[in-house]
DNA sequence: GTAAAGTCTGGACTCTAGTCCAGAGTCAAG
DNA sequence: CTTGACTCTGGACTAGAGTCCAGACTTTAC
């Protein structure tokens, strides 16, 4: 079942080893059984959900979002779980909508600046300070 | 012009005094003139800029991240602006993407939720752990 | 004209998310 | 069967982003 040690599950998420034991102190992974006297194996699976974690994290979300996020997974309560999801899914939005009017200004700055149009103001604030 | 002493600026951006009093520190925003034995005024746009870090760091933006897209705003060097501006775009392209993935599978899971299937694994890691 | 509320400075403290280290044990290649 | 690479535990340390506090000063409202 590939089975890796915790040095090759780093390196296959693209993390230090610290940051995966951390993530099993906190709970945020679970901690395979030490076979007495031996070495842990970690599992495929182990790997997919750090660099779940790692590109949550870019795009916002704390672990402790994150965290919340992963449990929907064995998520046993379906209507605590179906609420959640939409909430969820609202904050995505905003922050998709955001990205979107960033990336606008962004867009424009760049057409001013190859029209080699200096002048004005470039809005990159309104693009978010006003919600 | 609007003047506002820091605590009515706070307020305004939805901070407290001293998350303002850090941006300045750190020279994310300017520090206005201390007149002398008085306080500071805050004029609207420095409400505009707290306003504008904030929802940048909600969509996972350090500081430090969000002072180079603010430097956009005051870019002299229009050639150099425009290729961190390209950059900033496809990172918040790799972003939008990555929201999108989350949100359908989320979706997906509510779905499953209403119609009482409760079978089979949530594959809410899939969505972002496959880059 | 005096309280209460707000501001100023500077430093100490907190929380999150790791990162580093020492010393002891384990595994695998030659 | 030893040597070098790796793992284990536990604790200390760090950077980023604030947050809190004390003591002195200012402003505002009564």
């Amino acid at each position: 079942m590939n089975e890796m040690t915790i040095g090759r599950a780093a390196k296959a998420a693209g993390v230090k080893i610290d940051t995966i034991r951390y993530y099993q102190r906190i709970g945020l992974i679970a901690e395979p059984v030490l076979p007495q006297g031996g070495q842990r194996k970690y599992g495929e699976e182990v790997v997919r959900r750090v660099k779940f974690i790692k590109r949550a994290q870019t795009l916002g979300f704390t672990l402790d979002e994150t965290s919340c996020l992963l449990s929907f997974e064995e998520a046993k309560n379906c209507c605590e779980t179906k609420e959640l999801a939409e909430h969820k899914i609202k904050e995505i939005d905003g922050r998709i909508a955001d990205l979107r009017r960033m990336k606008k200004t962004l867009g424009e700055l760049m057409m001013r600046c190859e029209s080699g149009d200096d002048s004005g103001q470039c809005p990159i604030i309104d693009s978010l300070a006003n919600a």
